[in-house]
DNA sequence: AAGAAAATGAGGAACGTACCTCAAAAACCG
DNA sequence: CGGTTTTTGAGGTACGTTCCTCATTTTCTT
């Protein structure tokens, strides 16, 4: 019979009970924080626990409660390709999850719209939702929010993107500070030996990330490649037209522009504006998010690097974290700990 | 009672059984994989699982088998800091899995004495043996042990360094292929506009891993770069004299040394020879594995990349597969794929 | 069609914990 | 000190599954 071992005989709730020489009921109150058990019957009950090294066992703990847990993520409605790709890494890893009792419920909202979020998070009640993973903007509309689940004492982790001034739980996602120097390293060394412009393209540089991304990019550059020059950041605001007209007029105007740095989305309206210009390969393009058309940009050789998070790491993370959080269990931060990865097309990944 | 969930009232093998128009204890054969149900029967059933969107309780069934895992871990007992690393990792990654009842022992042979290593296989028994986790070279010697343990039905996974030709389960780790094509285009791309010669130095040519990733490495750098030329493999066996008197040899004779690829260990020597000579910086050196040693070169600015499988993931990993075939259970064949890192010194991760 | 073999059913104990009730013991109060 | 309140004990049922035994039914073989 394959597959079998000896047993391991951790000590349980009875041993407990026997070595501090009390009544499993007592063991369960203490255990569980139910009223009634004298200050000092909770301590020896605690001393009996660490003495035997005693661990709860979450799985039959949570057999007994017949508890489930539904967690609800909230991911913006944009069309961006990365959000789609991280709601796909959810779903899948929901999937998996459900084995061990945790559904989640994938809502997106309108992206704009903060009010309609915050509404979305105040109709949580504590009975029907063991979790939320929120990716959103730091706004003080979704921090008050924030503010109200807390303390109707649901857990709370922020995904992607950081929500630092806020009581969250937990941030799932890389450092944006870090991933943008990171970035700024590649494209000097990329740049080896030559002098010229740098431009810089975001969405908006009233996100977060994209602020803490260019930080730290341009801290690399100023620092170790002085012959390159990174212009202003164009803001595209999500709009192809935007990038294009803005991105053209800097290619027009600059006659040395040595590489491309996508802070935010805008691959595919990058890829079209420099193929109608006969200018892909020209330069060495930098973006951030491994997404089809990232993962097709490097195969063809238009893009030259991509700085990324893991996004199955991500939704497994937030899944794992989430539950922890729920069971007041510690965390794993080793394994919670989300890298920012290099891609190239040499190291990418098969496809899903 | 915050973290609490609605009961999800989501189908039992009872449910199965109605379903399906049989007993329970048919539905719990099928679900188990025991013998003695006709075809027809485990159709049904398994009609009935897809109807219904069963999915097994795994906490429950663990806690029911209240059984343990015992898997055997065998490593080579060098000095190398990258198995060090992942003998951590697995004792780390060992002392969370105690949790769901899978223990860990890990043991180490000599290094070169695959007789001793073949003995320690053959003495495993599928009665307190789960799963062998096995880092070796494939020999004629360790082949026949392996089909032998297969035979006694313990599953095995080659960890790091793969044995393809033998019946192991499972291989974790990286390719290494792959991961000599990255430092490949890495080492091109930071020499960018440099002419001159790019010398390999590697433990052992005879090391599966050593010639896959020069191999690699090779073919990049003769399509993409061919104004860099590889030199001849230096072979170090090991030993930092040898390293020493080697590429202080090819330093003197060459004058056009652009970049160093460490495709093995070694790192130290290097350090050590660089330093002696003023050369540190001078090149640029890209290696294999992050270790205490290749962290502190990163950050010191010595080394320039580093090409790794992240050790945690690997023991993770590892932990899951073994346990997965224990149970003769499907991989989640996304979730074990090990990625080739790219860790340069702005994406390094915070020290264990 | 009889006998053998294979398939199926019924039921129960166990895993470690939660949570409930009721009774008994201990501690506290004036 | 008696009476009241608080604390503790004893015992049971449940969660969803595994795994066992024994009896019964069905199917196959000749």
């Amino acid at each position: 019979m394959p597959g079998q071992g000896r047993r391991m005989n951790r000590p349980t709730v009875i041993d407990i009970a026997r070595e501090a020489g009390v009544s499993l009921a007592t063991v369960d109150r203490v255990l569980n924080a139910r009223p009634g058990v004298r200050a000092k019957t909770i301590d020896a009950v605690h001393d009996a626990i660490a003495r035997l090294g005693y661990v709860r066992d979450m799985a039959a703990a949570n057999l007994a409660r017949s508890r489930s847990y539904r967690m609800v993520a909230l991911l913006p409605d944009s069309d961006s390709q990365f959000v789609q790709t991280l709601a796909d890494a959810l779903t899948e890893a929901a999937a998996l999850a459900a084995a061990s009792r945790t559904q989640l419920d994938l809502q997106r909202y309108p992206p704009e719209d903060m009010h309609t979020l915050a509404d979305r998070l105040a109709s949580l009640s504590p009975e029907d939702v063991a979790g939320v993973a929120l990716m959103a903007p730091e706004t003080p509309v979704i921090r008050d929010a924030i503010r109200a689940l807390k303390a109707r004492g649901i857990p709370l982790v922020a995904l992607a993107s950081d929500l630092p001034n806020t009581d969250r739980d937990h941030f799932i996602g890389t450092d944006s500070h870090a991933a943008g120097r990171t970035a700024g390293v590649l494209m000097g060394r990329f740049c080896r030996g030559v002098t010229g412009s740098i431009l810089a393209v975001a969405d908006s540089m009233l996100l977060r990330d994209s602020i803490e991304r260019r930080r730290g990019f341009d801290e690399v550059m100023q620092a170790e490649f002085p012959g390159l020059h990174v212009r202003p950041t164009i803001e595209t605001h999500g709009s192809p037209d935007a990038l294009r007209r803005a991105l053209g007029d800097c290619l027009d105007t600059l006659p040395d522009v040595a590489g491309i740095y996508l802070i935010g989305s805008g691959h595919r309206a990058l890829a079209a504006l420099l193929r109608d210009r006969g200018l892909l390969r020209r330069f060495v393009v930098i973006g951030h998010e491994l997404t089809p058309h990232t993962r097709q940009a490097l195969i063809a050789g238009h893009l030259d690097a991509v700085i990324a998070q893991n996004p199955g790491h991500l939704a497994r993370s937030t899944l794992r974290v989430l539950r922890a959080k729920a069971d007041r269990a510690p965390i794993d931060e080793g394994q919670e700990q989300l890298r920012i990865e290099v891609v190239i097309r040499e190291n990418l990944p098969p496809e899903p």
